[in-house]
DNA sequence: TCGATTGTTTGATCGAAATCAAAGACCGCT
DNA sequence: AGCGGTCTTTGATTTCGATCAAACAATCGA
C-alpha cells in the first residue's frame, strides 16, 4: 500500500478512525491488487488466507452444494470488509463481479493487527452486524416473497447500495444505475431461475416501473410503486 | 445479577475471558429474568433497549412482511448472545420457544462496558461472525433445497446445536432430542408451509430414517441417510 | 371425564415458478 | 461488416409445494 491518507475509501472502510501512524503501520501489511471480472479471490471450503479491503468494484460471496446448485450470499461493495478472520476455513467463495480493487492482508497479519487495535474491530463488529441484518433480511425474501417481491427488493436494494459508493451513472441520480450481475446471478441471489428473473424483469418493464435501455441499465421510473411491490404480491 | 462466577454458561457466554473483578462489575449492570414461552423480549422495529446472554431456554429471531407473513431468521441457544448492540432499532423480534432465563443489560449500559473491554467485544465479533455464517448457510437453504432436503438439514442443524448445549434427553446421544419448535415454526424458519412440513416428516418415518414418538420428540435412526439426504435430492 | 380448543395429519386441487425448448439480441473478434 | 459464441427473452409444459378442506390427536380446564 503506497499511502492510506489518499485511500478513496478512506473514511467508509473499517480503517477509518485509526491514527495516522497507526495507518502507516496498517498501510505496510497491506498490499493493492487489482482483480479482474470472474476472478476469485477466496475459495469455499478452504482456509482463508487473505482478508481484504474493497476499494473499487463489486464482489459477490457464495456458497453451493456439491450438485452445483450456487447460491449468493452477499454482494460486496466498495469500503466492505471481505474474508473470514479469525477462525478456520471460509465457508463461502468470494469473487469478482466486475473489475475490482482490493487492499488485501494476509490473514495472519490482520488477526496480530487487529488484536493489538480495539478501535479497529468494534468498526469491523459494528459492519459485520450490520451484513448479519442484511443477510437476515434476505432471508425473509428467499423463505417469504414471491418472485415479484424479489426483483423489486433487489432493484431497490442496489439502487440504495450503489448510490452508497458513488457508483452512479449520474451521481444525483439513485433511479439510474447499471446491474453488476448477470440474469444467472441475479437468479442465484434471488433464489429463482434465469427465465423467472427474465420474465419479472419484462413485467415490470411493459408495466412502466422500469426501463431497460440495454442488458446491465436500469431506470427506475416509479419508484413509489416499486417500493410497494417489493413488500406485499 | 447474583454471582457471575456461578453462572451455568459462564465458560461459553460472551463474558468468559473476563477477569473476575471485571466480571463483577459487569454483573452488577445486568439482572436475570425468566421468560415465558411465547414472550417477546424484543420487538421488531423498536428501539433494542436491551441486550442479554441467554442462560437457559430457546429463542426465536424473527422478521416479518406488513401483510403478516413470518420468517424465523435465527434460533438462539443458552450461553448466546441476543439483541442488537451500537446503532438503531431493531429490524427483528426475539421471542421465546420454551421458557428461558436471560441475563439483561440495558443497551447503553453494555454498550459502554464493551467499549472499555475489548476482549469482550473481540468475543462478541468472534459470534457475530459464525452467526453471520450461520445465516448465510440457511440462505443456501432458503434459496436453493427441495423441502425434504430442507427438513433433513434441519434435524440435523437442532441435533448438533442442542447437543453443544447438553440439552438432549440422554447427555450421550445426539440422536434423540426435543424439538423446541411447533409445525408452524419448523414451517417459518424453512420457509414452507406447515402441511409441507408434516408430510416431509412423515415420509421421513416412513422411510425409517427418524421416529417421531410424539409431537416434539425426534430420534434419528439413519444419521448417514438424513446427511445425504440434506444436502442432496 | 368430558368437551373445547389447539395443533397435526391426510387428501384433493391449484398455481407459481421450474424445466424444457427454441428463437432472438448482443458482443467480441477477425 | 460478418461470423461465432454467449446471454437473454419468449413459449409450452411440468412439477413441487401452496392452498383449500376435513378428519384426527393431543392438551387443558372445568
Amino acid at each position: 500500500m503506497k499511502d492510506c491518507s489518499q485511500c478513496v475509501v478512506r473514511n467508509r472502510a473499517i480503517c477509518s478512525g485509526l491514527l495516522p501512524d497507526e495507518l502507516i503501520v496498517l498501510g505496510r501489511l497491506g498490499r493493492q491488487q487489482v482483480v479482474e471480472r470472474g476472478q476469485t479471490v477466496v475459495w469455499e471450503g478452504g482456509e482463508s488466507l487473505i482478508v481484504a479491503n474493497v476499494i473499487a468494484g463489486v464482489l459477490k460471496i457464495s456458497m453451493s452444494i456439491s450438485d452445483g446448485r450456487e447460491q449468493i450470499v452477499g454482494v460486496v461493495f466498495p469500503s466492505d470488509f471481505i474474508g473470514r478472520p479469525f477462525g478456520k476455513d471460509s465457508p463461502y467463495s468470494v469473487t469478482a463481479l466486475t473489475e475490482a480493487e482490493l487492499c488485501v492482508f494476509t490473514r495472519s497479519a490482520f488477526n496480530e493487527f487487529a488484536s493489538k487495535h480495539p478501535e479497529l474491530e468494534h468498526k469491523l463488529l459494528r459492519r459485520t452486524l450490520e451484513e448479519l441484518d442484511r443477510a437476515r433480511e434476505w432471508m425473509l425474501l428467499l423463505g417469504k416473497k414471491s418472485a415479484g417481491e424479489r426483483i423489486a427488493t433487489l432493484l431497490l436494494e442496489m439502487s440504495t447500495r450503489l448510490g452508497e459508493q458513488g457508483c452512479h451513472a449520474d451521481l444525483n441520480d439513485l433511479n439510474q444505475f447499471d446491474l453488476p450481475l448477470d440474469r444467472q446471478q441475479i437468479g442465484d441471489l434471488l433464489g429463482l431461475t434465469i427465465e423467472t428473473v427474465s420474465r419479472q424483469l419484462t413485467k415490470l418493464k411493459s408495466d412502466g416501473l422500469i426501463d431497460l435501455p440495454d442488458r446491465k441499465h436500469v431506470i427506475i421510473n416509479d419508484r413509489m410503486r416499486l417500493t410497494e411491490l417489493a413488500m406485499a404480491a
